[in-house]
RNA sequence: GUCCCCGUAGCUCAGCAGGAUAGAGCAUCAGAUUCCUAAUCUGAGGGCCGGAGGUUCGAAUCCUCUCGGGGACGCCA
C-alpha cells in the first residue's frame, strides 16, 4: 500500500483520459498545507510539451476526475497546480487498511536482493573512537532499512587486521620485549594460549609504534619487513598475531553492544589475504598488473576521466600487500563465500578515491559489476570549531568514554525533570543508556549522510525539540495512555473515523511512512526516515494536545482514537527500529 | 596544480530529477496545566538561499565563473 502512488495512479489515468501522458500525473505532498493536502504539477509540464494553457489542461484532468469519491476537492490555482484534498471517508479506509497492517503501511520491494554490508573497519589494537560512530551507526540504520524493505542484508565489521600496522606492532613488542618466544629465529607452534599482554598494553602500543614509523625510516623499515613476514606466515608472528585480534575483538563487541550495532560476520582483511597469490597470479598472466619502481601495480585511469587517477599499488616494492588489494581480494571472498547482488561500503568520504580505484579495478578484471559496488560515503564529524573533532586536552575520544558521557547527561535530566522515579536503580540505568544512546543516534543520524556535521556535547545532551528524547517520550507516552485505556476498561481500539483535524493530520503522516521508507532505502539516506519519525512524534503529540483519547466519553470516538494512538505508537517504534535506536516502555 | 564535499534565519540543519508565500529544531518574546507523562502544546518576530552572470514563462534547486571553509590525490589504512 502507498497512499501516494495510489493517488498518481487515479491522477495519471484522469491525464491519459485527456490524451495527456499519465506519468505527468505524480502526485506529492502540498507544499501549501493551507490549501490542499496533496498537489500535481503535471499540468505545468504538460503544457510545455503541447504549448497550451496549463490552466486549461488542468482544468480538463480535473473534469476527468469529477465524481470520484476519493476526494473531497479538487481545484485548479496559480499558475497551473492542481490542489487535491481527500475525503475523510477515503482517508480513513486507508488509515484503516494501515492500521491492519503487521508493517504499518511499510514499503517492500518487487525485487529483493542479497547485500553485503561492510560498515565496521575497526583496526585492531586500536579503541574504537567517535571517528567510527558514524559508519556504525548510519551503517546500522542502512542495514535494517535494507532488511526490512526486502532484502537480505549480511553486516561484516571487516576488521583493519592486516595492514603495515600489524608489522609495527609486531615490532614494537619484539623491541620491547625480545625474549618472547614468538621472536625466536624458526620458532615453530605450539606458542603459549594466553596472550604475552594485556588489551591495555596493546592499545598503549599502537601509538608508539606509529608514531616512532612515523619519525624514524629505520624503524618503519623494520615494521615493513615484520608485515611482509607476518604475510608470509611466519609461525609466531601469526600466533602473536591471533593473540592482538583476540584481545581487540573481545573490546570491540562490547563498544558495539552498547551502541545497538550488530555484526553477522567478523571477518577482517586477513581472512581475504590466502587468495592474494592466485588474485596476483591471475592480473599479471591477463596483464591487468605491471611492474613499476618495483611495485606491481594497477592502471585504472580512463580516456574520459576529467581528473588525475593514479593506479593502484597492489603489492609494494617490499613484496606486502596494502589495503587495495586485501579490498580487491575481500570482493573475491564475499563473491565466492555468499554470492551477493551488490555490495555496499559505509566508510568515510576520504576514502572515496580508494573505492573509485578498488571498484574500477574489479571491473576492469571482470570480478564483480562496478556498479552493484557503493560506497556510502559519509562526512566527516568536526567539533564547534569546525576541525575534527577533538577532546579538551586535544586527543581522540573513545567511544565508550562518549557512551558514558551522553548516558550520565541522559541520567542527570531524568533526575531534574522527575522521570523515573521510583523505578528503581537498574531501571533507571537502563532507561539512561537508551536516552542517551538515542540523543547521540538520533543527532547524527538526522543530518543527511553526505555532509560534514557539527558534534556538539551540549546540543546533543539537550532534549528539546527534534532530538532522540523527544521520539522516547512520545513513544512512551503512547504506550502510558494505551496501557490507562486498558487498565479502565476503556474498550478495544476500533474503525478510525476523523473527526477533528489533529486527527486527519496525524493519519496523513501515519499514511506517508511507506514513501518515506521507500526514499531512505533508494537513496540510502536514514536522515529521512528521522524527518518521518519527527513529523510523526509531533503529529502524535498535537493529536494527544486537543483530543481526550482513553477518556473521551463517545465510545466510537474512544475506539477511533485509541486505534489512531496505537498505529502512531506502533508506528513510531518501528520507525525508530529502523534507525538503530531502542525505546524504553516507560521513562 | 587537479578533483571532490560544503556555504540556506543569531545557532544547528532540512529542502536541490525547477514551480505557489524557502521549512524545522534551538535561542528570543507572548500564551496554555482542576483532565491520559509540560522532555508537551499554541502563537510572534527573525532570510537579497555566499556573490556575479546564464538557461527558463519560472532557479535555493540546472550551467559557467568567482569568493570562503573542509577534504583527497603511488608504495599508511
Amino acid at each position: 500500500m502507498m497512499l501516494i502512488d495510489d493517488l498518481s495512479d487515479l491522477v495519471g489515468e484522469a491525464f491519459a483520459a485527456v490524451g495527456l501522458d499519465a506519468r505527468l500525473g505524480k502526485v506529492k505532498p502540498a507544499d501549501r498545507p493551507d490549501l490542499a493536502q496533496f498537489q500535481c504539477n503535471g499540468a505545468l509540464a504538460a503544457a510545455k510539451i503541447a504549448k497550451q494553457n496549463p490552466r486549461a489542461l488542468a482544468e480538463r484532468v480535473i473534469t476527468a476526475l469529477a465524481g470520484r469519491d476519493e476526494f473531497s476537492s479538487l481545484t485548479v490555482a496559480g499558475p497551473g497546480f492542481i490542489n487535491i484534498t481527500l475525503s475523510d471517508a477515503y482517508l480513513n479506509a486507508q488509515a484503516n487498511l494501515l492500521r491492519d497492517d503487521a508493517r504499518l503501511g511499510g514499503w517492500r520491494k518487487a525485487v529483493t536482493e542479497k547485500v553485503v554490508m561492510d560498515y565496521g573497519g575497526p583496526n585492531v589494537a586500536k579503541p574504537l573512537h567517535v571517528g567510527h560512530l558514524r559508519a556504525a551507526i548510519i551503517g546500522e540504520s542502512l542495514k535494517r532499512i535494507l532488511r526490512f524493505s526486502g532484502d537480505e542484508v549480511i553486516g561484516d565489521v571487516h576488521l583493519g587486521d592486516w595492514g603495515l600496522q600489524m608489522g609495527q606492532l609486531i615490532s614494537e613488542l619484539e623491541l620491547r620485549q625480545p625474549d618472547l618466544p614468538y621472536f625466536e629465529e624458526g620458532a615453530e607452534a605450539p606458542f603459549p594460549s594466553e596472550p604475552p599482554i594485556s588489551l591495555k598494553d596493546l592499545e598503549d602500543m599502537y601509538p608508539a609504534a606509529s608514531a616512532a614509523c612515523k619519525t624514524d625510516p629505520a624503524r618503519a623499515d623494520i615494521a615493513r619487513k615484520a608485515t611482509k613476514a607476518l604475510q608470509d606466515g611466519r609461525p609466531g608472528y601469526r600466533a602473536l598475531w591471533r593473540h592482538f585480534v583476540n584481545l581487540s575483538v573481545a573490546a570491540m563487541k562490547q563498544d558495539y553492544a552498547d551502541l545497538g550495532v550488530e555484526f553477522d560476520l567478523w571477518k577482517g582483511e586477513a581472512d581475504a589475504d590466502p587468495l592474494i597469490p592466485e588474485l596476483t597470479d591471475d592480473l599479471e598472466k591477463r596483464k591487468i598488473i605491471e611492474l613499476s619502481d618495483g611495485a606491481k601495480i594497477i592502471r585504472v585511469a580512463r580516456d574520459d576521466d576529467n581528473k588525475e587517477m593514479p593506479p593502484i599499488i597492489f603489492v609494494n616494492s617490499e613484496g606486502a600487500v596494502g589495503y587495495h588489494a586485501t579490498d580487491i581480494a575481500t570482493i573475491m571472498d564475499r563473491k565466492r563465500e555468499m554470492s551477493p547482488d551488490r555490495i555496499l561500503y559505509v566508510v568515510d568520504a576520504r576514502q572515496r578515491l580508494h573505492f573509485e580505484q578498488v571498484f574500477r579495478a574489479v571491473d576492469l578484471a571482470g570480478y564483480f559489476d562496478e556498479v552493484k559496488l557503493e560506497h556510502l560515503w559519509f562526512g566527516t564529524m568536526n567539533g564547534k570549531d569546525g576541525k575534527p573533532f577533538k577532546t579538551r586536552e586535544g586527543g581522540v575520544l573513545k567511544l565508550r568514554d562518549l557512551i558514558d558521557l551522553v548516558t550520565d547527561r541522559a541520567r542527570e535530566r531524568l533526575t531534574e525533570s522527575g522521570f523515573a522515579e521510583g523505578y528503581g536503580e537498574e531501571e533507571t540505568a537502563a532507561i539512561a543508556r537508551k536516552v542517551g544512546v538515542a540523543a547521540l543516534k538520533f543527532a547524527d543520524l538526522s543530518n543527511t549522510r553526505t555532509g560534514d556535521y557539527i558534534f556538539d556535547i551540549d546540543r546533543f545532551t539537550a532534549f528539546e525539540g527534534k532530538t532522540g528524547p523527544y521520539l522516547l517520550y512520545a513513544n512512551v507516552r503512547v504506550r502510558s495512555v494505551l496501557a490507562k485505556a486498558e487498565a479502565a476498561g476503556a474498550g478495544s481500539p476500533g474503525e478510525i473515523m476523523i473527526e477533528k483535524p489533529e486527527e486527519r493530520d496525524l493519519a496523513l503522516v501515519l499514511l506517508s511512512f511507506p514513501q518515506a521508507v521507500r526514499e531512505a532505502h533508494h537513496r540510502r539516506m536514514p536522515h529521512i526516515l528521522c524527518d518521518h519519525a519527527f513529523l510523526l512524534a509531533q503529529a502524535f503529540s498535537k493529536f494527544y494536545a486537543a483530543c481526550r483519547i482513553a477518556d473521551e466519553k463517545d465510545a466510537s470516538a474512544r475506539a477511533s482514537r485509541l486505534s489512531l494512538a496505537k498505529s502512531a505508537g506502533e508506528q513510531l517504534s518501528l520507525t525508530l527500529q529502523l534507525l538503530g535506536i531502542e525505546t524504553p516502555d516507560r521513562m
